[in-house]
DNA sequence: CTGAAAGCGCTAACAC
DNA sequence: GTGTTAGCGCTTTCAG
């Protein structure tokens, strides 16, 4: 600016003022100005201009994994509402690790983002740095995952409504045995799900032993072995549910590989839908979630509060059932 | 800093020096006023630091579709090289869409990133901003589809050598005829896949008519579309070659849906890895690429030529077989 | 309509 | 070992 400036014999003043389109600037003056601008390439430097504002135009992106379908089409979501206002997104993974989280969002206090969104590892853990946040006033809104009792605006997906859903309909399929993989049991939706169906069942009856209960880890991998585990148990249920996408995915391996029969020898219901649900042998009958939705909800919710200050408002989406192939009538 | 500065009875450059553990300040003063800022919660504004210092340690990412699991785990990988080394990640998607590629560069040379990972949505179009950046002296890699002609680092997959694999490997197993769904003509990717099935079937003289060759336009539902007209052919080839992995789930859709038995029916084989292909009735039989691999490279260039303005590398990644089952004998 | 000058939060000479 | 000061690139009063 200041190149562009003397090169004129102009003041920055007036430069910024022509650039930024704000009055004050001769109509002739400014077309000079402008068309030397771009001739010369400039580009303002938005930290400067930060600075200077108090505004960075970032926003920050707290993200368990970014690798999982689940969590990439959200942020999907939320860039699509903050592309057109022209915000920008600073993109951190937690990779499930509290250190990792907490440093995270150190920096992106340090970028001066203007506001935060994220999915917490831990229901409980980091929770004085989110709290120190919401007494900052800096904007944060919570997706997928809440720490309950914080103050702060969320979407999140009705975990308990969802598996009960699920457990509903293998009850009147004829099922009163249930096994079930879990996510980390210290998630918020690790825990919402493997409680919501607990009660289902205990609400209708179904047995769900001890060691039907097993956990996946929140991974593939995990509810690769955990299946495997459950398939070989004499004493097995005559369904599985499966309580995220992943986590399907390597149940679906290892069926495969044991060479089970679904529906037949066992049924399989699920809490997420994901690409490869409809497609396996025995399409899976499951919940779905919206995360493309639920993205662009947590995005236009954090950029209400950045740009009005907005009062909180907590969002529930409802996870729609989607009838596949995969429970048996018995 | 300064009401620190103030608070203490001391100048902020000593502030600035304790907290930078800069030299030049006393132990005793130095705890004391890291105590202080600690309790007071202060943190440093990385925009000013940036700003002074003229490094704001941030990377720009451009990425097509982070929806897809092929580039979000790319992303992983750079997440992983950046990450430990301070580097924050300003993520950029381009829908495939030239306007908001060019758009997203703007911005992110006005963010001042200090090093740009990109992978082009046309391998001709945007030529002239690229080569501005190149030009300015900002570090650019480019993943997955490079610009020809442009001197840049790059790390892209062998897609000629890909597919040829793929093709030989029909051969061998008897066929003679091959239809193929494309993605986008106008990416780099598209172009290298397709002129080497071209090549390759040339050379061993397998046939593939004009009309076996469908436009999937890289995406699932185009390839949906794709492959259920090309099933529908009295006169159809004996094997379907897919050209990613997106469009690969499209092809199982349409797969389900007309009841197609696959290898019988029909054999196919895939360029890409992806969850789903190993879950398929028919386990496909593919080649796969290493995308956080590739992630992790192209991070690992870009920060090798910001730090030591190294020279420009160019890396080709191998795309490995994986023998399934869904390709006969015939 | 245009210019001068202060200052955003920080660092790095340069003094003392 | 500590303070003073200039200045990074920009915006925004305040004068003229």
């Amino acid at each position: 600016m200041k190149d562009i400036a003397k090169e004129l014999g102009v003041n920055v003043s007036t430069v910024s003022r022509a650039l930024n389109g704000k009055s004050g600037v001769s109509d002739e003056l400014r077309k000079r100005i402008v068309e030397f601008a771009k001739m010369k390439g400039y580009s303002p430097d938005l930290a400067a201009v930060g600075l200077k504002k108090g505004k960075t135009k970032i926003v920050g992106v707290l993200i368990p994994d970014i690798a999982n379908p689940f969590f990439a089409q959200i942020l999907r979501g939320m860039e699509r509402v903050f592309y057109p206002v022209g915000y920008h997104v600073l993109l951190c993974s937690t990779d499930e690790n509290m250190e990792k989280e907490e440093e995270n969002l150190r920096t992106l206090l340090s970028q001066r983002v203007e506001g935060i969104l994220a999915a917490p590892t831990d229901s409980g853990g980091n929770r004085s740095i989110y709290k120190k946040i919401v007494d900052m006033q800096i904007p944060l809104v919570f997706f997928d995952r809440i720490i309950p009792g914080l103050q702060t605006s969320y979407v999140i997906t009705d975990n308990e409504g969802g598996v009960s859903e699920l457990v509903h309909y293998v009850y009147e399929k004829g099922h009163r045995t249930l096994g079930v993989i879990t996510l980390r049991s210290r998630s918020y939706t690790g825990k919402m799900r493997l409680s919501g169906v607990l009660k289902a069942c205990d609400e209708l009856g179904i047995l769900i032993k001890e060691e039907w209960i097993l956990d996946g880890q929140s991974t593939q991998e995990g509810a690769y072995q955990a299946a495997k585990k459950l398939f070989q148990f004499k004493d097995r249920p005559t369904t599985l549910l499966v309580c995220n996408n992943l986590m399907m995915l390597g149940v679906m391996k290892a069926i495969k590989e044991l060479n089970v029969k679904v529906p037949e020898d066992i049924s399989i219901v699920s809490f997420d839908d994901s690409y490869w649900n409809e497609i396996f042998d025995a399409p899976i009958t499951c919940v779905a979630q919206e995360p493309e939705q639920m993205g662009l909800i947590a995005a236009t919710l954090l950029l209400n509060e950045i740009m009005q200050n907005g009062k909180t408002s907590k969002t529930i989406l409802k996870a729609h059932f989607i009838e596949r192939q995969s429970v048996a009538k018995i």
